[in-house]
RNA sequence: GGCGCCAUAGCCAAGUGGUAAGGCAAAGCUCUGCAAAAGCUCUACCCCCAGUUCGAAUCUGGGUGGCGCCUCCA
């Protein structure tokens, strides 16, 4: 069994080596933070953070970086109109960022770096490109010279003659070539500055991850990542720079997610179609909305839909209760051997868990597997002796895979209100009575609260809705 | 103009040469005091046409429809 992931680059299913055994230097492009982020930043963050702990799970100690581009031209345009200085604005939405990024699930990489306290690292690496020839100096900019790396292109497979420049974004006339671009922008009266060689000004968007990438993790990575709209010409341009300044690969493996569409419409700045995380979070439960992304493989687009929220939260509840019945179950299981028809249906279902996931991070077929395993349990519980042992093994494999997955919440151990403890042990006096009218209005009385009672041969178990 | 991606049931979605996973929804049934949960049943000639093959959703060619990239973007 090996895990195979598909290379950008290459375009094809390769089998992942690592450049040292056992270890993996990961890179994923992060927010520029001039705002909340939307689920377009959503979608990258939750499936690094899945290819991240499948990696973990799977022994590989991982290091995983992402960046933070906390000065540019959206930056310093928010700062014009609202008068906070660029590092004010970025300050807020990075803890915004972190308290988002958190909500839904993710782990905090190993590293947060910020364009802004790279800078000396960032000229270092234009004053190498520069003296290679690489790079050049035009009226306070500095471009980088993309006829000197005659494999420009070779990510996006983009062919430099065909390329159509200026299309969408008017020339720079202080560029050599049109397709040259900036590396250093020299500041405008005004505009936040470092200093450097060139004069005052700030790093362009694609140097930072270069330089940040080479400072951080060295000059390859094992893996580098990002939604596909950073294919080009970001991770472009990223190639040629480092791979000017190095002479060595950027990147062993390039990874690019999908877009996410509305209303099978590219979710996009320009179209200002995106939509805020927090706010959504507000009335979906981030398990679902991590649900509904891994449900589609990560290289497909996913059109994102009310009904399609809907049927995740749908679909997640099963696998919920399917968990909530086990462990309801165990309470009151007396121990015993681990059923053999259970365990030998586990290593099935697990083996296949394994199998998708290598396959290129098929999460949607790994989500499969926990539907396969929760029906099993569910099977198990119809059992009139079934065990603890049994039931054990069924929720560890199930914790397991959510170690990756992370599509179910935290058990919170909420104590009732006395209140509400009341009318349970109330509705339960009723029960044995046979006073089902009362029973009922209990219950009633209950779900109004949101606290769904539900009457199992083990007794009565409930659980917010 | 160049380079790509996609089309599978009402919806979402895997599968990419061996005769269509899974989930959601709807319907019926079982269990239950009633519910809930769970279980069972049920739903697809895989966009169209041609070709290759013993065999095609899967490969090839040609259509049709949708989406994207070619310096804002995750």
């Amino acid at each position: 069994m090996s895990l195979k992931v598909y290379n950008t680059m290459t375009r094809a299913k390769e089998t992942f080596v690592p450049l040292n055994p056992g270890k993996v230097n990961m890179y994923v492009c992060g927010p520029t933070v001039y705002d909340y982020i939307h689920i377009g930043n959503a979608r990258p963050a939750i499936f690094f953070d899945v290819v991240r702990r499948y990696l973990q799970l799977t022994g590989y100690e991982v290091n995983y970086v992402v960046n933070f581009t906390d000065v540019d031209d959206k930056l310093i345009r928010k700062s014009e109109q609202t008068g906070q200085p660029v590092p004010e604005i970025a300050d807020t939405f990075i803890a915004a960022y972190h308290e988002d990024i958190e909500a839904l699930g993710i782990r905090k990489a190993d590293i947060n770096p910020r364009v802004t306290e790279n800078i000396p690292e960032i000229v270092r690496l234009i004053e190498e490109l520069v003296k290679g020839g690489f790079a050049y100096e035009s009226e306070g900019d500095v471009y980088f010279r993309t006829e000197k790396f005659e494999e420009y292109g070779k990510l996006s497979h983009q062919n430099l003659g065909e390329l159509q420049f200026g299309i969408r974004v008017e020339v720079d006339s202080r560029k050599e070539n049109p397709q040259d671009f900036v590396l250093w922008k020299g500041a405008k009266p005004g505009e936040i500055r470092w200093s450097s060689p060139w004069g005052d000004g700030r790093p362009g968007w694609h140097i930072e991850c270069s330089a940040m990438a080479r400072k951080y993790l060295g000059v390859t990575l094992d893996i580098h990542g990002g939604g596909q709209d950073l294919q080009f010409p970001h991770h472009e341009c990223e190639v040629a720079q480092s791979e000017c300044a190095n002479g060595h690969p950027l990147a062993k493996y390039w990874m690019h997610n999908g877009y996410i569409h509305i209303d099978n419409e590219k979710m996009s700045k320009s179209l200002g179609n995106g939509i805020n995380v927090r706010k959504l979070l507000e009335r979906v439960k981030p398990q679902a909305l991590r649900f509904l992304f891994l449900s589609t493989h990560y290289r497909n687009p996913l059109n994102f839909s009310e009904e399609g929220l809907e049927q995740a939260a749908n679909g997640l509840a099963r696998i919920e209760n399917g968990v909530a019945n086990l462990k309801h179950r165990l309470k009151s299981a007396e121990k015993g051997a681990v059923n053999e028809q259970v365990s030998e249906a586990v290593e099935r279902i697990k083996r296949t868990f394994h199998e998708k996931m290598d396959d290129d991070f098929n999460t949607a077929d790994a989500i499969t597997a926990v539907f396969d395993l929760i029906s099993e349990g569910n099977a198990y519980l119809a059992k009139a002796d079934a065990n603890a042992e049994t039931i054990g093994l069924l929720l560890q494999v199930l914790q397991e895979w959510d170690s990756v997955l992370g599509i179910l919440a935290e058990e919170k151990e909420e104590l009732l209100d006395d209140e509400i403890e009341q009318l349970i042990a109330e509705r339960t006096e009723a029960r044995k009575a046979k006073n089902w009218a009362r029973s009922d209005e209990i219950r009633d009385l209950l779900t109004v609260k949101g606290i769904v009672l539900e009457d199992t041969p083990q007794g009565l178990r409930w659980r917010r809705k």
